[in-house]
DNA sequence: AAGTGCTTTTAGCAGTCGCTTAATTTTGGG
DNA sequence: CCCAAAATTAAGCGACTGCTAAAAGCACTT
């Protein structure tokens, strides 16, 4: 754990890229640092030498995500215009922007939540900040308890586009095109647009 | 693999329900037959014996719960009267009181889904006919193609379900009350049923 | 030429993995 | 009681696991 352990350094970016792509395959379980370095083309014990342990590496990986995803996020939402409701779509629109950019992403966080405790802490801390903003943001639109408070608006929003990376795939058979091709990506867009009008409207007509 | 592998035989019905318990903690890669067979009690060969591998083990844990899942939803939509906004939310209601007397089937099913592609397409073959019956209840409400087709209403509502199970946990220091409690789920229960009034709503309005 | 601090490699320990084989025990019918 | 079938057991094979210690390679200063 002597090295340095960012991106700058070109062997321990190697070793986070093959965890990175290794990981949404088996995941935490199913990665061996044997497999990670060989996919980086690296010797194996350079990955405890740079991450000190497989826990190590993957919370590293996880990090440079969320890193990545703030920084997105905040590029985002620094020029957002208009009233809530268009402010509201140019954030889904930031954050379907970034799970198509970064497709394992969903799916890893998916993986981790739904089994195995070790990351969960890792998880909501980085989850915490985004949900903060958003619940800023519906200040005075949805309660502040109950069931139409911002944290389930929250959920529910980000359940519904970070579950589509994993579930769509299963619906190959039965989808009429290509669940992973790029028109099926934006036509699940404008459903999640079209979702949040529908949400948006009843909040507003509920609040009368 | 030349025992009675269904629940009759009770060192089998064992061997599952080990398998089901371990398998929410490890996803398939962290589950060992010895641990399986520790847990239930009975020789690591065994596992072998009655379901042949592991992987037909994990086979076998799924199709269990899409047997029980499939005959819940039957049962309750027999029973469904009203129009298609009430038989809605009754089949909504349905779908959750499974998952609730099923908590780790909704984490099962995601972290399969979202990494790992050997258990996809059981998976999807056994959602397919679920899939199916909402297609057929929404037809003349949901338009057969785009953004508002019943595989985009179908996925959403799921989704948001079963990603409940997986991602509440995560906020479990940013919510009040504790996430897994009756009282949460009661609260997450009627947001989606809100959402659902919010989504049928909208479809009906975009119709006229 | 010797020394310094990082990086990489080699080799291996001790444990676990999925799975099999063969022997043993248990079971139930004739 | 006997015997065949079914159920269970102990033992182990070969591969793989996370991880480590020690040595070697390297660019650099003195």
């Amino acid at each position: 754990m002597n090295g340095r352990t960012d991106e700058r350094n070109e062997t321990a970016a190697k070793i986070l890229d093959a965890a990175d792509e290794l990981l949404v395959e088996g995941g935490v379980n199913g990665l061996s640092s044997r497999g990670v370095a060989t996919r980086a083309g690296v010797n194996n014990a350079l990955v405890f030498y740079y991450f000190g342990s497989k826990q190590g590496l993957v919370e590293r990986v996880i990090e440079r995500y969320y890193q990545r995803h703030v920084a997105a996020l905040e590029a985002a939402t620094g020029m957002m215009t208009g009233d809530l409701r268009e402010r509201l779509h140019a954030l889904v629109d930031a954050y379907v922007d970034f799970m198509e950019a970064h497709r394992r992403f969903p799916r890893l966080v998916q993986a981790l939540a739904a089994s195995g405790s070790d990351f969960h802490e890792l998880i909501g801390r980085h989850m915490t900040p985004l949900f903060r903003w958003v619940e800023h943001a519906l200040d005075g639109v949805a309660p502040a308890t109950g069931p139409l408070a911002a944290r389930h608006l929250y959920l529910t929003v980000s359940g519904v586009v970070t579950s589509w990376y994993s579930q769509a795939p299963l619906m190959a058979g039965l989808w009429d095109r290509d669940p992973e091709s790029a028109a099926a990506a934006d036509e699940r867009r404008a459903h999640v647009h079209w979702l949040v009008d529908a949400m948006y409207d009843k909040l507003v007509a509920d609040a009368m």
